[in-house]
RNA sequence: GGGCGUUUAGCUCAGUUGGCUAGAGCAUCAGCUCGACAAGCUGAGGGUCGUAGGUUCAAGUCCUACAACGCCCA
């Protein structure tokens, strides 16, 4: 080492400077792997929001992508990240309306669509770098060159295919149906995008007269009064008796005085309220429905701000009444409690109960979304879907956690048509264009999809007119595994990167987007777009609710980043979560991070500290217990943390290398071979070798987690003491390979012993109160067998130095002396003479637990095997087990007692 | 109402096909400038595994019922 690292790692000075380097190093690009045959592994990023921030969820889940595509690239494959984002269209459109407001006052309408829609790039040409600025802090290798963003020309022109093949597929249609409306921002919003929530509300009761049956009135059930104005009709369930009498007679429809029918329909329950629904087909989707089958009129009453219009009701009776024209540009809550107040001063309020039903709202503004009728544009679901079922049920697709595959089943078996029209104008314009000569609706061929029709392909009119609406934003994102890659072209890219390896993502967009990209993969591609999909908890706060900025208890990546480093925040991610479970998540979280990649840092420190340039054996031939026990741990670990990564399983690869690191490697070896360091020769240099090589494989391991931090300390640790032909960036691998030959049990076990006899020494130390820096001399290590007495004699400096212990006699069954500490550990005793000023009484105390702790466990086994049945149908390993467990304890216990004796 | 998840130490969580005295991190207590690291080292204390049944030689683990909390759907 040239120069000594700092005694704390302080990530804020390398990793602007370490992303860089790993940027212009092109290794984030797999085109020279590709080119040299290798296999592809490919992610598409979840694209967020185009002028959004990174927030935890963000970093959280791009984690877990960043570690398998950092893993595969050093295994080899041709790892390609993709990254870009979402044009997010009402969000975006939203907030530009906001700021516009703040500015000028002006709404987007006096701007005029074009004028608009520059605005909002400008927007988003402001924004874009922020987002990616951040992707870039937390670490993540994407593949910049191929960065995409769904209104890209090359993005808009896959999405005008799409469209122009399903509609010659006779996939898309357009019709009259009941969308969920959001009056705020005047557009239609899929099933999806309305979140139902539990809202307290009222279940009224009214009464409506039946006509020329004086006095005899229905009694319906409604939640939303206001749309009575709309009623065409009153339905009862046919096999209703209550009703039976009255199918087919007329009411008065009451304020509006319009005469409607009686219809017997089986969507009726007869248990919900009064048996008797009111019918608005215009305002309910299973009116709507209803409606259809009794072939009645759509009365629409509102408009499309919610406000009431009786534009529809002039013909009735009640047209001219004062009670009807109050109501006229009510706002729809407004006109609901005046209807009541109508009604009761009618006389035909039957009464009302305290209801709590799920109401749509807006998941972009949360107002109240109301069912509307409207012409819209919808995309078939049943052919679609069972497609993308199929594929999941031949296992094309592997979900993890598994239990998503069923969640993803459930919604395809349902799934209803896609309203995929918004009329908003930030957004891929729907390529249909109207005659004006004629009213034909010109949808361009798939293959000229993107060549804007000058004529009419009916009457020859060059009189067109684009259709106002744009897509929903999923329209374009369920094509992202492909168009991102070139598609509907027949690019290099697409032949080479898809379909993709893995999908990572959160479940609350398992409908909006998995399943539809599937849906898009296989009917637009004939492939799945990924074959796993890895399903990420939810990040939450302390208590356990989800980040909100309503709450205001997010937790900045950023701010954490600047406090606690990248890697910190993405090891302490990596390490808090199990297998698909949210994440409960504090600040305080980053401390264990932060804390690991300093000790991590500081290891490597003192080994710099200790290497100079190659060493001068093989670790190979290191022969000393801990150098081919370390050597055992290092091939254990590597085993288990490449099984874990490929299988998913992050945690538990960030805890093994956490424990491996720490507990092993820190804790024991570098503690252990310290005075090897000062020695000369073949056991220093094999030492230096050993530290070398597990450094090295411990770095390369941690990479995919902590990739700054592992990159530093190659550079400036590792590389120089490697041979020339080392790679120059730890990024590019390769991955430690496994080694089953250094595996080694033996050492394993015999280690085992060591430690637990250190163990021992340092708890009668403490528990006798030696001064912590005094030696006390003429430690006895009485090993229960002469294998045991082998491994402490050959380390006999080791229990020296760690148990930090003047001078000690090693052999079988040696005698206790007169007033001394005993402790039992794997495989004999240890005695301790106590002299000067130690606390006995403490020490006594302390081994009396013991030997209780050893009594109940003697217990326990005791009982399983005076049980005839267990030992006569357990395996006989398992017996033999216990009573080679039993022998042990009792021995333990034994000696134990006998020496408390003496003492007391 | 239906589905899924969770319930193990003060807190956050592990615990594979049932089988050593149920583990970790944080927190707690005691002691430490012992060769990198006080963001550290050493040692220790702390759990009737949500409740009640059942299967089994053996249950944190399998089965049944119930409870609480969370998420999704209607």
């Amino acid at each position: 080492m040239a120069e000594p690292l700092s005694p704390r790692y302080e990530p804020a000075t390398l990793e602007g400077r370490l992303y860089a380097a790993w940027e212009s190093s092109g290794h984030f690009s797999p085109d020279a792997r590709t080119q040299a045959g290798a296999q592809p592994f490919v992610i598409v990023i979840p694209p967020p929001n185009v002028t959004g921030h990174l927030h935890m969820g963000h970093g959280f889940q791009q984690t877990f992508q960043d570690v398998s595509i950092r893993f595969e690239r050093m295994r080899g494959k041709a790892a390609l990240w993709l990254p870009g984002t979402d044009h997010a269209g009402i969000a975006t459109q939203n907030v530009v309306e906001k700021e516009l407001k703040k500015q000028g006052g002006k709404r987007r309408q006096d701007l005029g669509r074009e004028a608009f829609v520059t605005e909002v790039w400008k927007w988003k040409e402001q924004y874009e770098k922020r987002i990616c600025t951040q992707m870039r802090a937390i670490g993540q290798s994407l593949d910049w060159s191929r960065y995409a963003f769904t209104m890209d020309e090359r993005l808009s022109r896959a999405v005008r295919v799409a469209f122009c093949t399903l509609w010659e597929r006779g996939l898309v249609y357009r019709g009259k149906r009941i969308v969920n409306w959001c009056p705020r921002c005047l557009t239609a919003l899929s099933d999806e995008e309305a979140e139902k929530q539990p809202s307290k509300g009222h279940l009224w009761r009214f009464k409506y007269p039946v006509k020329g049956m004086s006095g005899r009135t229905v009694t319906i059930a409604t939640t939303r009064p206001e749309t009575m104005l709309g009623d065409v009709a009153v339905a009862v369930n046919p096999k209703d008796e209550r009703y039976a009498d009255l199918v087919g007679k007329t009411l008065v429809l009451p304020i509006v005085g319009r005469e409607i029918p009686i219809v017997a329909d089986d969507a009726v329950e007869r248990e919900f309220g009064t048996g008797a629904v009111k019918v608005t087909p215009a305002h309910d989707p299973t009116d709507f429905e209803i409606g259809d089958r009794h072939k009645l009129e759509r009365t629409v009453i509102m408009t499309p701000e919610a406000k009431i219009t009786l534009e529809a009701l002039g013909g009735f009776a009640g047209a001219g009444s004062a009670a009807l024209q109050a109501l006229a540009g009510l706002d729809r809550f407004d006109a609901r409690k005046k209807i009541v107040e109508t009604m009761e001063a009618l006389g035909l309020l039957d009464g009302a109960d305290a209801h709590e039903n799920a109401v749509g709202r807006c998941y972009r503004c949360d107002t109240v979304v109301e069912p509307y009728l409207s012409d819209q544009w919808f995309v078939k679901m049943s052919v679609l879907a069972k497609k993308a079922a199929d594929a999941q049920r031949r296992s094309e697709i592997t979900f993890t956690p598994a239990r998503w595959e069923s969640f993803y089943l459930s919604w395809l078996d349902n799934a209803r048509d896609w309203c995929v029209s918004r009329q908003i104008w930030w957004g891929h314009r729907v390529p249909v264009w109207w005659c004006e000569a004629c009213n034909h609706m010109n949808v361009p061929k798939s293959a000229e999809a993107t060549t804007d029709p000058t004529r009419c392909e009916k009457c020859g009119s060059s009189k067109l007119r684009q259709d106002e609406d744009v897509f929903d934003t999923w329209f374009s994102s369920w094509l992202w595994p492909f168009s991102t890659l070139g598609w509907p072209d027949k690019t290099a890219d697409l032949e080479t990167y898809y379909p993709t390896d893995l999908l990572v993502t959160g479940r609350d967009i398992i409908f909006f987007w998995v399943a539809r990209m599937v849906m898009a993969g296989l009917e637009f591609t004939g492939k799945v777009p990924f074959r796993g999909v890895y399903i990420n908890g939810t990040v939450l706060d302390a208590q356990g609710r989800k980040m909100s900025k309503s709450l205001n208890n997010g937790i900045d990546p950023i701010e954490m980043i600047q406090e606690y480093g990248a890697d910190a925040v993405r090891y302490s991610l990596m390490i808090l979560t199990k297998e698909g479970q949210d994440l409960k998540l504090a600040k305080e979280k980053f401390v264990q991070g932060r804390n690991f990649c300093n000790k991590v840092w500081n290891a490597a420190r003192f080994i710099g500290m200790s290497l100079d340039g190659a060493p001068k054996a093989a670790a190979s031939s290191a022969k000393r217990l801990e150098d081919r026990w370390i050597r055992s741990r290092r091939a254990a670990t590597v085993d288990a943390v490449t099984k874990a990564l490929a299988e998913l399983r992050y945690g538990d690869a960030a805890e093994a290398l956490y424990r491996f690191t720490w507990n092993d490697f820190c804790d024991h070896y570098l503690e252990a071979v310290k005075g090897r360091l000062d020695s000369d020769g073949a056991d220093r240099e094999e030492a230096r070798a050993v530290l070398l090589e597990t450094l090295e494989a411990t770095i390369r391991l941690l990479h995919p987690f902590v990739p700054f931090l592992t990159e530093e300390l190659y550079a400036g640790v590792v590389r120089p003491s490697l041979s020339a032909a080392a790679q120059p960036m730890l990024l590019n691998g390769p991955w430690p390979s496994s080694e089953p030959a250094a595996r080694d049990e033996q050492a394993e076990r015999e280690t085992e012993i060591l430690r637990d006899a250190i163990r021992a020494t340092r708890n009668l130390r403490a528990v006798f109160n030696f001064p912590a820096s005094s030696k006390p001399g003429g430690a006895i290590y009485s090993a229960a067998n002469a294998a045991s007495e082998e491994v402490l004699r050959a380390n006999s400096d080791l229990l020296r130095e760690l148990g930090r212990v003047a001078d000690l006699k090693i052999g079988v069954e040696l005698p206790r002396p007169q007033r001394s500490g005993v402790d039992v550990f794997e495989g004999g005793a240890l005695y301790l003479p106590l002299e000067g000023q130690v606390d006995v009484a403490a020490g006594v105390e302390q081994l009396k637990k013991k030997a209780e702790k050893l009594e109940a466990g003697l217990r326990a086994v005791d009982a399983k095997l005076a049980n005839e049945k267990f030992v006569a149908n357990a395996d006989a390993e398992i017996v033999e087990a216990e009573r080679t467990r039993r022998a042990e304890l009792a021995k333990e216990l034994a000696l134990l007692n006998r020496n408390l004796e003496g003492l007391q």
